[in-house]
DNA sequence: ACGAGCCGCCGAATATAATTCGGTATAAGG
DNA sequence: CCTTATACCGAATTATATTCGGCGGCTCGT
């Protein structure tokens, strides 16, 4: 399926402002609201928009720590790696985990409540394969940056 | 402010449906709608519901590359940091990032057209700090878990 | 214990918005 | 040149959000 401007227009907006109104998203892309709502709801089916989230000042809500952790593998093994993985799946305080390449083979971002509660995130990791992996935690101090959206201007100039 | 079990299912649940009308939510959370839109309105006044985002499938919008990058600093002065930062605050590419303690300073996630845009992008992160620092590049092979919201069960149980 | 005042709830009325459904124009393909 | 598919629009309908007055229960001071 091919996005035209529109449809791009669409989804940088709604990518940070995704409560606005079809009317007011209609009135922004230069569409009636019949036609601005079709194309946002192809766009939904088409798997394009897979979710829409709220997005919280977590410092409000309740006192807790947030850490990156790098993670090795000492055995390169699918069969590890899956049941490294199934484990990551199975921890909720585990929010973001990637396969990567280079020196590491995971990045995660784990946010929990307190030490305690990390020291034994860090055991079930290390645990679900017999301890042959090397966790490297790093406690976040600051979040310069916060995810808000993909700068689709950037990535469309290329195709 | 404090929040009430109400107020957590509220925002446990437009976590991650950030579009669930007023209606559904009341339901849901065995409040009149009146009621209920009262407190999102509350909760969002008192910023701790910060936006309202939709998240797309990236790699059905357009070809690009994720790499994390871990960040050391050469030179630990405050000057440095602040200029570091600014550069990251400028490059749009650059989406997420967080300053650490540990062997690094900082973790960036970077998505990014092509390899062509993230060297140009390495450049000005080093030449931001007079080349004082060491960058180290992981491309993200796979993402294994995204993030879907925080879990507020888990952190809740502490207060 | 009692009354005042505050809070948060509800339901009805109203205002906005979403959704549906023809009908029409444009563009591609035969 | 005709056919078909596509995407648009506007009006009608349905659903939702929002406002507001009033009601009960809680707390607090007396």
């Amino acid at each position: 399926m091919k996005l035209d401007r529109i449809d791009l227009k669409i989804l940088k907006h709604i990518q940070t402002n995704a409560k606005t109104t079809n009317q007011d998203l209609a009135a922004l892309v230069a569409l009636s609201p019949s036609s601005c709502l079709q194309r946002v709801r192809r766009l939904e089916a088409e798997g394009i928009i897979t979710g829409y989230y709220a997005t919280l000042n977590l410092a409000k809500v309740s006192r807790h720590i947030m850490c990156i952790a790098t993670v090795s593998m000492k055995n390169h093994s699918a069969k590890d790696f899956r049941k490294f993985e199934s484990a990551v799946e199975s921890i909720p305080e585990i929010v973001e985990c990637y396969t990567v390449s280079g020196e590491f083979d995971f990045f995660l971002r784990i946010v929990c409540p307190n030490m305690a509660r990390y020291l034994e995130i860090n055991e079930m990791l290390v645990g679900s394969v017999n301890y042959s992996l090397k966790i490297n935690t790093h406690v976040v101090m600051n979040e310069n940056k916060v995810f808000k959206g993909i700068d689709l201007s950037k990535l469309s100039s290329d195709d």
